[in-house]
DNA sequence: CTGAAAGCGCTAACAA
DNA sequence: TTGTTAGCGCTTTCAG
């Protein structure tokens, strides 16, 4: 154990206390395999006795493995971003790498170099959480600065293009939002109105395919913020509107926003109107009454993006997908129209 | 800009182009005083033609300031945690710091090196948001090894301890308890119960407090997990029994959890029933109804912790506390007793 | 299987 | 005000 303030141990202090030279230890700490049994064995002896560890930068400057990754992201705390971060740290963690954040304001705007510096080095690898304007741009300037050290999730109209499946990872939203309006036409509904989130594209085309499918003209998509503040306000006109009978909503919370605007405006749910969400966040079950909406695994596509970018550093294969399909959960807040 | 795959621009390139020596770079990059105006915007021109960006490795190897913290915590996803990390994000952003992120899992055992080995060399800053038994225990652990780079929020035994005001950024959680208790107390209820979040201690103490000011004996505190789920469950009993009028819970999702429970026993909120919670989370306020909490500024605790850490880090006087004082916003599901 | 040498990109200390 | 030198702790060569 070394004592506060004292010069922490080096490899060349195990190495004089192991009777080696430092390089042997820096073997056994790569667990490279031309390396004795019995002068490794001695070699783990003096690093436990020592309490060395190594030092993270030292690796970096000399060129050894990456061991990080920074993730690029506009804002930690909602349920969709939080979750795929605790995805891409669980796989961090098991590969023994190390977790940098760097988080984008969406209100600001940045230069290339401003978001290049962010990185610990040129060409450290990054994941871009794309869920905004702000990120998907990142996504672009880190993707033509290093293309084979980024890759990102989110959905978001740079999905479109034809080389994503090499660093794209991400839930077919599409789908997703197709078949929670399918669902909801299918239970009588004339139309499905839908609330959308900033900056996104592709549950909005779902929806909109799935009314397409049916005939129906889709009528003009109502914009929201992230908070669900902005979507209670959002939607106030929307639930005012005795026509309305179905909302899908971007999100979970933007779905709790219009439930609190149709409480506002007097309106039963699911009697009046229907609200479908997407995500199943952790209060959706447990809301008054249950939300309907889809279970969709961030904490996967978490884990399968950091999976992605291990591979490509290592000049593996693309590893399977890992997560849960989506699924549709009907709870309480939807049901046929009243007539 | 440096094309992908070449060797990155360094000091050295920049010094060549400019026509200085790398040492004189290193003097315009760190802001050093004794550098010609001249001399300055040259190496200035150098670096922005050749697209320079210093390699963090390089200078935190060499010994530089460092500019980095590694915030240790349980979930990222959690309101609290989640907005205390923004709020060091915000300081750490505003300084020029990379935040490293360090998840621990609440079910598995840490030993001192696994902790230790987390920072990115030996006494690398640290702040942990400490709000469970694994933090505390990270706290502690990264506190003996380097008192003077580690700084802690939270709400937990440890801030009982003397020398707190040294490393402890923390809301007077036990006043803020003991205002809600105090506030539900005043409007006719009898006792007050308390549904607790695992590893806390203080906002417990300040519900017992306000309860012996009145000569209340407190009543067995109820145990939840963190999870509104486990919530619900662990309050069934206690929204069943008509004698229980009042409870008041650790945090926002548990009292969700409470209102769910409560709708299922079939109780009405407030009349039956009064509910209040703790941070005031982003659904609150849009909850139908929306609930009566209690407005913590855990962003503002975020900038503080790291703003102390800063101040340390440079031996500077611990800076004046920035964050706003918590409030009691009554809401819908709080009120006096029916009789 | 092990060791020696060179250098990653930068900063601190010293010299001019 | 600027330049020179000597590392920081490690990994990659390349030699034995």
């Amino acid at each position: 154990m070394s004592a506060a303030g004292a010069r922490p141990v080096s490899i060349f202090d195990v190495a004089k206390r192991a009777g080696v030279s430092h390089q042997t230890v820096s073997r056994v700490i790569n667990d490279a395999p031309q390396v004795a049994d019995a002068t490794r064995a001695k070699v783990k002896a003096a690093i436990s006795e020592l309490g060395y560890r190594p030092n993270r930068s030292a690796r970096t400057l000399a060129g050894g493995a990456v061991r990080s990754v920074t993730v690029f992201t506009f804002d930690t705390a909602l349920y969709g971003t939080a979750e795929t971060l605790r995805g891409i740290e669980d796989g961090a963690a098991a590969a023994g790498f190390t977790v940098l954040i760097s988080v984008l304001d969406p209100d600001q705007t940045y230069t290339d170099d401003d978001i290049l510096s962010r990185l610990s080095h040129d060409g450290a690898p990054a994941i871009v959480i794309a869920h905004d304007d702000t990120t998907t741009r990142a996504r672009r300037i880190l993707r033509e600065a290093r293309p084979g050290a980024v890759v990102a999730t989110g959905d978001d109209k740079l999905s479109r293009e034809p080389d994503a499946a090499d660093w794209l990872v991400s839930l077919d939203d599409r789908a997703v939002a197709e078949r929670a309006t399918r669902y909801l036409l299918s239970m009588g509904h004339r139309t499905v109105h839908y609330l959308a989130m900033p900056g996104r594209a592709r549950r909005q085309d779902g929806w909109a395919d799935a009314l397409a499918e049916v005939g129906v003209e889709a009528p003009e998509p109502v914009q929201s913020g992230w908070t669900i503040g902005s979507a209670a306000e959002a939607a106030a006109a929307l639930v005012a509107d005795p026509d309305v009978t179905a909302i899908m909503c971007g999100n979970d919370d933007l779905a709790f926003g219009v439930l609190h605007a149709a409480h506002r405006a007097g309106r039963s749910i699911p009697g009046d109107l229907s609200v479908v969400g997407c995500d199943d966040s952790p209060l959706a079950a447990f809301n008054v009454p249950p939300l309907t909406t889809i279970d969709l695994d961030f904490r996967g596509v978490g884990r399968g993006a950091f999976e992605l970018l291990h591979a490509k550093l290592e000049g593996r294969e693309r590893p399977r997908p890992v997560w849960r399909s989506p699924e549709l959960l009907v709870r309480e807040t939807s049901g046929p129209p009243r007539h």
